[in-house]
DNA sequence: TATTATTGTGTGTAAATGACACAAAGTATG
DNA sequence: CATACTTTGTGTCATTTACACACAATAATA
């Protein structure tokens, strides 16, 4: 494991990114009923991280993380939301991207990994068919898993999973969702599996449904989804320019 | 203006600070039924700031800003929220603080100021009688402005007291607040005015009542307020402990 | 054709909300 | 000292929303 080769110029050295800057995005997506993050398999450690990146010096947080979702998931027009910044001094002391770390045939800037960093972290909802899932240059594997499976994950990453499901929890509240979760067609129990997954209880279906429909913000379709047992249910499609409103200017609210 | 000299090793000269990261407070307070930001005038351009800082290399930005909000205000402990990080990659274009702007007699490291920086923006809620407004080393003064005056702020800081505004809006939905804002005995008619503030509209008077009690987080005392004008009303103070209990669990929220 | 699981739709009760009225308490005015 | 004026305390009613629950219709399958 020599240190001090470097093999090519990359980006890392030739200092297009800002030290101490990194953001990690916690890409949601609903399959089989469940709730999935998309996360990678790192080559050394075989440990898991989330898909992130650092700034370049002439973009914003925005801007670097649309280019790291696209990088992972191939997809462009993605709902995404900063939701914390992670700070703790010692949170990046036992990066396995540390020049320690990385194998030694990645080109690599010796002190850049070997800094600080505090992490931006954002979180996006994806349709989960729609994703190419690719690894990154640290990583073997670009892959779903479950929110619940906690197991070997880097630095503070499972923290900033957990800490991105609780915002997504609060957002419930107030804003539609879904759209960027659900294929463009789907049923009402779909929906509502979506919505208690994400809640983490279940919801009376009758209630449910008056209520999502009271938002106006979904168009009822005349088919009805065929081929699955028992009665067919109707299908819908979210009614973009209500969602849109509805996405700007909040749901309930009492206040 | 010479830019060369350095008189003292500071804090900036010793490299204490990480490089692109600052935060920047917004201080809310409530006086005269106004809310009231936190400002400071800088010495060399008399523009209006926030107060901010930079991250030592050993705290979180927790700490930082508990840091400068210590040091600004007099006061420990106070509510505080990071709410949104500012990115543009040209936002620190024009800073007064850089090099060029400030005063000659204050030591300053050349590089530190010119370089990109984001900032991470956090808002305070403190109890306006309790703060003793302190300038630091680049302003000549510390003064509450009213959140409607926009003028004359540097960088993109009143962008960034709109946006705390708007968060602390969307928190009113869902959290108890007032007990950083006001007294330690207030009136009825007092806490509706901070609600009515924040949110910028009016209120029922006998609604928002019979509402902020059903949240059971506040105790109704003995004594009335006296010496006002009219009736006086009854005095009352926040259940810290039903507080605490509705700002981790939320109040309303239907899902 | 009957069975079973699931979907579509409706109903009644309780709770929350919003609009509004009147009496009591304090100051100011003649 | 009586009256006007303002503000506070408290209550009522109609409407809306939330929540618990029941029954008929549909589609696969046995």
């Amino acid at each position: 494991m020599t240190k001090k080769i470097t093999l090519a110029k990359t980006s890392f050295e030739t200092k297009e990114f800002l030290d101490h800057i990194s953001l990690d995005c916690v890409i949601f997506g609903f399959h089989d009923n469940e709730l999935k993050v998309l996360t990678l398999q790192l080559k050394r450690t075989l440990e898991n991280a989330l898909p992130g990146g650092f700034l370049k010096k002439e973009e914003t947080l925005e801007e670097a993380a649309k280019r790291v979702l696209k990088e992972r998931t191939g997809l462009d027009q993605i709902f995404l939301k900063q939701f914390k910044v992670f700070s703790d001094p010692l949170r990046s002391k036992n990066n396995p991207q540390k020049p320690d770390y990385i194998d030694d045939d990645l080109p690599y800037d010796l002190d850049f990994f070997a800094k600080r960093f505090i992490t931006i972290g954002y979180y996006a909802l994806v349709d989960f068919t729609k994703v190419n899932a690719t690894p990154d240059v640290f990583s073997q594997k670009c892959e779903w898993k479950n929110i619940t499976e906690s197991s070997n994950y880097i630095l503070d990453h499972y923290e900033i999973i957990r800490d991105a499901l609780e915002v997504l929890r609060l957002q419930l509240r107030h804003q539609p969702i879904g759209y960027n979760l659900l294929p463009d067609k789907f049923t009402m129990p779909e929906l509502q599996k979506l919505y208690e997954t994400i809640l983490g209880r279940e919801l009376d279906r009758r209630n449910f449904q008056r209520k999502i429909l009271s938002y106006k913000i979904l168009n009822k379709l005349g088919e009805r989804k065929k081929g699955g047992a028992h009665k067919s249910p109707f299908l819908y499609e979210f009614n973009l320019e209500k969602y849109q409103k509805a996405l700007n200017e909040g749901l309930s609210g009492t206040w």
